[in-house]
RNA sequence: GGAAGGGUCGCAUAGUUGGUCUAGUGCGUUCGCUUGGAAAGCGAAUAACACCGCAAGGUGUUCGCGGGUUCGAAUCCCGCCCCUUCCGCCA
């Protein structure tokens, strides 16, 4: 949600947003509304003040009484009115984007993302390279008739090394993470509605979310909605900030919509694990994005320590979500499944979140400001599971095991068991 | 699941026979005095939000949320949400 006086006083660029990011917002209404809105306000407000001199005087008299009981009706249909204009206005509201930074590429969908950056070495093979399923069932790494059978659709177990390799990665990124000075969390993934709100994931992705109806709680797709709203309704102090987050929590989505698409393997499952980036800044835009870039860097780390080629994606203004100024996607490199796939998503949202949150902080000055947010994937699994499965293996049907798993792992390479 | 207590200004608390509560106090924060510098001490300021206004300022709303009673509600009534403690169950 953006600042009502901030779309007034910049409204061709709010416009241009929503435009940029294939959004429709009848702006004409919404200003037609606000002006409405501010209107009744007064109105309701001079015939209250009249009522509070009434009352003030704590008198006896039937006449000022009756007078009050008048006055008192009088609100009651200014304040209806009111009521109405601004359950409209706040619905329109919630529906302006906010507006990308400069550097955004404009675009109607993910064809204009620009990359801006590529590392690693792509393997070459000398042999026909299987793919992550074919690989795990050789190997005996993930059991996904069971895991069906147990979990239904898009169901697994990891097993064996995959198990450990997922054990080890997280735990190798939390801990960097945590040495670069950023405060370890392990989050809940039942939470309650209002912070998926508070992120803004509702009322848009409502059917994406597990929902356990009995007691009115969702399952968290993200650390991200739980760490953003770690602080909501509370005022900071302006010099704890930039607080900086690092968070595990297993992760649940409902892929609906998206039935027909990667049906097998790892890369998009109903339940798994993450660790997460996030942080909350002081209202300083250039800060942010110097945050946001950190961000980038620690998750490039991450693939850079797994040794796993990836690019950088600058995603564009219609691919980028709603409540984004400024969005990346790492996409590591995955040789079978079909060049480079997502695996992680990195975030800068201004104050879209923490406005709809409610999270705050004076400043020097007295005055009071809305935080910034960010976030960043730092590591999924299983789905990184798939890049390095097909990236390690060999000619000989093994795969081997990153150095920095190997201690995780217990050994330098996954072979056949017997 | 059973029982009880409670949600008030950044934090902690006072305030329930309805009306100077235009919300008291402590902590914190800011400014000043003091000091070689700092701490302590002393003094002062300090809730948020909305609307009107160039501004100074003014008006209104908010004491968990929603509704009701009343000329007037933090205070009374109804519904809901949330928290804490004890018992039970339990990794």
């Amino acid at each position: 949600m953006l600042d009502i006086k901030f779309i007034r006083e910049n409204l061709e660029k709010v416009k241009k947003a929503a435009t940029d990011k294939n959004r429709k917002v009848d702006f004409d209404k919404l200003l037609t509304l606000d002006e409405e809105r501010r209107k009744l306000i007064t109105e309701v407000e001079k015939v209250r003040a009249e009522r509070n001199k009434i009352s003030v005087q704590r008198t006896e008299n039937r006449e000022q009484r009756d007078k009050g009981k008048k006055l008192k009706e009088q609100i009651k249909i200014l304040e209806e009115k009111l009521k109405t204009v601004e359950v409209d206005f706040k619905n329109l509201m919630y529906q302006v984007p906010n507006v990308p930074d400069k550097s955004v590429p404009i675009g109607s969908d993910a064809s204009y993302n620009k990359e801006v950056k590529k590392w690693g070495k792509v393997p070459k093979f000398d042999f026909k390279p299987l793919d992550h399923i074919e690989i795990a069932k050789k190997l005996d790494l993930v059991d996904f008739d069971r895991g069906t059978k147990i979990a239904g659709f898009r169901g697994y177990f990891l097993k064996n090394e995959a198990a450990l390799m997922e054990m080890g990665i997280l735990a190798h990124t939390f801990k960097k993470l945590v040495m670069k000075g950023y405060t370890p969390l392990i989050a809940p993934s039942l939470v309650r509605e209002f912070t998926l709100f508070g992120n803004g994931q509702f009322p848009w992705g409502r059917e994406e979310v597990y929902l356990m109806e009995k007691d009115s709680l969702y399952l968290a797709g993200t650390a991200e909605v739980p760490v953003t709203a770690y602080f909501a309704g509370e005022v900071l102090k302006e010099s704890d900030l930039p607080k900086k987050y690092v968070a595990f929590s297993p992760c649940f989505r409902r892929e609906a919509g998206s039935y027909g698409k990667d049906t097998k393997g790892l890369y998009r499952l109903h339940q798994f694990n993450k660790v997460e980036q996030v942080i909350i800044n002081k209202n300083d835009y250039q800060g942010s994005l110097e945050l946001h870039e950190e961000l980038l860097r620690n998750s490039e780390e991450v693939l850079q320590d797994l040794k796993l080629p990836f690019r950088v994606m600058l995603m564009c203004t219609g691919d980028m979500g709603e409540p984004q100024v400024k969005k990346y996607d790492i996409e590591t490199f995955m040789p079978v499944r079909g060049g480079y796939g997502e695996t992680m998503s990195n975030s800068f949202m201004g104050d879209f979140q923490t406005r709809r949150l409610n999270i705050r902080y004076k400043t020097a000055k007295g005055e009071m400001e809305f935080t910034h947010s960010l976030n960043n994937t730092a590591v999924a699994s299983p789905r990184i599971l798939i890049a390095i499965l097909e990236n390690y293996q060999k000619g000989d049907g093994t795969v081997e095991v990153p150095e920095i798993l190997q201690e995780y792992v217990g050994k330098k390479v996954i072979t056949l068991k017997k």
